[in-house]
DNA sequence: GCCAAATATTTACACGTGTAAACATAATTC
DNA sequence: GAATTATGTTTACACGTGTAAATATTTGGC
């Protein structure tokens, strides 16, 4: 079963520096999402049953580290969007992107790079 | 409230040719979807209630016609994305894509001639 | 050894979603 | 005009999700 966005929100924490404690988790997101504690531990516990994470017996708590790995998260999302709505092409994603005035220059400087790039080989 | 999955569906025909029947809807999404008249009556509902489509009598049944464009709703999805996944830069985007080996021969030329096109401006 | 603090586990609950069955209603046909 | 057909409307139901309260358990400190 997929990570929703609320778990994938307590993987990201995870992706930046594992393993954490749920308490670690809480202090990195709460902040943000001003979530209590109950919260992240029914989190922690879906990805657990998803096994898109792993806990070890650290003292009295428990460690958090991924097992689905931010990589191939990023790749189902991305696939997923670019499977609906562009056909699975990314040309025309860029396109949708480009004609929305959403490139910046950074963008289209490091996207003629990848190109150059891609010649090389 | 966002249009889900399903639904999507059903806008994707609607955005094919408008206005349309439910029936004509299934027919055109039932092969491959598999679903029951029942289905597609109540996304078409739901999708009434979310104001993503407006319906218009004709006879004995109703003519469903988008409000929300096709542009739109691509729009709010890949921005969501974007903004989840790579920090609101296409070009980690499409990097992204390049590491994975999804970038067809076709996506390549596509993308060197938008560059192209967006240095003549 | 008992209490309080820290932690985990269980249970909850409203809402959205996918999927339709059941029911209502209106028009058509015989 | 009664039965059938077409269509819409209501209700349902299991499951996932966001969010947490309630409860149980462990353990460190006294």
């Amino acid at each position: 079963m997929a990570v929703s966005e609320a778990e994938a929100v307590v993987m990201e924490v995870l992706w930046r520096a594992a393993p954490r404690s749920a308490e670690e988790i809480l202090a990195e997101v709460g902040p943000a999402q001003d979530w209590q504690e109950g919260t992240v531990k029914s989190l922690l516990n879906r990805l657990l049953k998803k096994k898109a994470v792993k806990a070890e017996r650290d003292g009295r708590r428990y460690l958090y580290t991924p097992l689905l790995s931010r990589e191939k998260y990023v790749s189902q999302e991305s696939k997923g969007l670019l499977d609906r709505l562009f056909d699975g092409r990314v040309a025309p994603l860029v396109a949708h992107f480009s004609e929305q005035r959403k490139l910046t220059k950074k963008d289209v400087a490091e996207l003629r790079k990848l190109l150059k790039e891609l010649d090389d080989e």
